[in-house]
DNA sequence: TTGTAAGCGTTATCAC
DNA sequence: GTGATAACGCTTACAA
């Protein structure tokens, strides 16, 4: 039933300690032998037991990616990426969500980490940084910025850039009545709270009064809520003619209530959003938006955690990952078409 | 640095024997005996180890999850629904992606089954489900239909009948010049087959002739094949007013092609997809759908698993999930808005 | 009810 | 270059 190197061993004439070396592809090793074991070893079909090997070694070569939701386009898209990035070293990759929820942030951060995996990548909503950093217990990288001392590693792209990008890009389109949807004054996440100062901070620059009734706040940052928020907008007092949504499903969401209520996209409002998720580039009108370089947030990521587990007393990092404004039709309008640089099967 | 039952046993006074037992929850315990151990778990922070215990009971408590990529919304949704599920049983999930590759699919079946994992979820694309069976080495479930003899469970949604329902709906709504896009003619995975067996049995059922040029292959299922595929009708001899696409991901670029065209969905051509995927709520049209039972699809496929963990010899069988046709404005227009059950926040 | 001790399958430390 | 053998931390007969 179970094969294993005592049962190798005998088969190919030699002791376990050899065909362990085989099987690790040890170098000292006589090359007969070696053939000789490799033969028993297929034969056998002989697999390394990895709860023995973990137990031994004291690694198990998987680590745990604890997002709020896997269902998410954006959770999705980074999490395809970080479990690529990680076969590639070898490493299994554990997937936990926590819906946001706090209790399950610090369970997932506190409980498995040095134990079950070597490490673990979080993405933390409701938790603040600072506390997760308390309550760790082994190697830890956050996704999301540093709000205050702690001593994990961070990787997240420049908010406030990412912001101003977005409030930029509206403002040289002429608009003027500008609002933002996805405001999280509720959350321990300074993601929001960092966009919106760079939206602000733009408006300012450009001489423009912050407008405080056109921020919205969202409890979650799905498409529902966009819509939701869109239709507030909409029936408020103040003119808009662009919109800033935090993250991509708040925009699709907005357009979907700008559409229900007969409101051309561009034309009348002009829609971004933040994460460059893939239903963005297909929607009609497609979406213009901030993109993160999700790739190298996971590779960040992973080569932090890598740097951690090896050296657990190495200093505590921020890393800063790329980001670019992509614009589509929903600022551009159809004059996007010509620019984009992917365009469908035409 | 490391504490372990011993460490536990010493500071409460007992063995290591009583120490696991209080770990484990066993019933006969002196309760003082069971305060004092408990109280210096809690002190010491113990956490059994996984990997020790693995190895003991020969039993992971982990399940692997392969899909072909975890970036498309309908393998994120039912990734997200096979977490949560497996989470209530207490079980871990590891996530694997193919791409659709064989190699790797042949791989992630037969390598880790029975190891390192108690079993495998997996949804080929590539490898033929007989020739997986055949290179198992544990519990393993497969996602689709059996093709032919194998021992493994199956668990899919019938897609003949999914076929049906979204052709007959369109042929309700009066189109008679239908076309079918998602074939792939060149995978080992029936379900394209079935959908488009459905397909054809409910056009001529209505005394439609079969119009095999208005059939398109694909060799992905994601929106850019549906754009293309979209637009080789379009720009083909005949004339299509409605099109059944075999996944959502393929309707939404199919949708996007139209709009690129300037025809209107539903009135110049009506759409209809499979899977309902998020995007397909929110988008504009929202997207006509025959929406699988991904909830019940991945409690089914960890039933499945669980009785074949239990018990290896058990009988295959072949589950079959509920679907329904959810009718939205892709084929209904502006009338779903009314009979919509979920409208965004309006 | 609790203690003692024998493995689970590997890897790592000694020798030879 | 290879062979014995002692851990790794836990569960579980078997005793007491």
């Amino acid at each position: 039933m179970a094969v294993g190197l005592r049962e190798v061993a005998a088969r190919a004439g030699v002791s376990v300690r050899t065909v362990s070396n085989v099987a690790n592809g040890f170098a000292h090793v006589a090359p007969e032998t070696r053939r000789r074991v490799q033969e028993a070893i297929d034969e056998l079909g002989y697999r390394p037991n990895t709860a023995a090997r973990s137990l031994r070694r004291g690694r198990t070569e998987t680590i745990s990616l604890v997002v709020p939701e896997l269902d998410s386009p954006y959770f999705a898209e980074l999490a395809s990426l970080v479990v690529r990035a990680a076969e590639e070293r070898g490493w299994a990759v554990h997937i936990d969500q926590t819906d946001g929820r706090a209790d399950r942030e610090r369970r997932m951060v506190s409980g498995p980490a040095g134990r079950s995996v070597d490490g673990v990548i979080c993405s933390p909503w409701a938790v603040a940084p600072e506390e997760l950093a308390a309550l760790s217990a082994g190697p830890v990288v956050l996704l999301g910025e540093r709000t205050a001392p702690g001593r994990l590693d961070h990787i997240a792209i420049d908010n406030v850039a990412a912001g101003e990008a977005a409030t930029r890009h509206l403002l040289s389109l002429g608009r003027r009545h500008l609002a933002a949807i996805g405001a999280q004054p509720h959350l321990h996440n300074d993601t929001a709270r960092l966009r919106l100062q760079g939206h602000r901070a733009t408006l300012l620059a450009a001489g423009l009064p912050p407008a405080e009734d056109r921020v919205v706040a969202v409890s979650t940052l799905h498409r529902p809520d966009g819509a939701a928020a869109m239709a507030r907008l909409l029936d408020g007092p103040s003119r808009v003619d662009a919109v800033f949504c935090f993250t991509d499903e708040l925009a699709l969401g907005a357009m979907r209530t700008l559409a229900e209520r007969g409101r051309r996209v561009p034309d009348d409002v002009a829609v971004v959003g933040v994460d460059d998720i893939l239903d963005g580039r297909y929607c009609v009108p497609s979406l213009s938006t901030v993109a993160p370089d999700k790739a190298q947030i996971a590779r960040l990521a992973l080569d932090c955690l890598a740097r951690r587990i090896q050296d657990p007393q190495a200093p505590d990092r921020d890393l800063v990952a790329d980001h670019r404004l992509e614009e589509r039709e929903s600022t551009l309008g159809a004059a996007a078409r010509r620019r984009q640089s992917s365009p469908p099967g035409s």
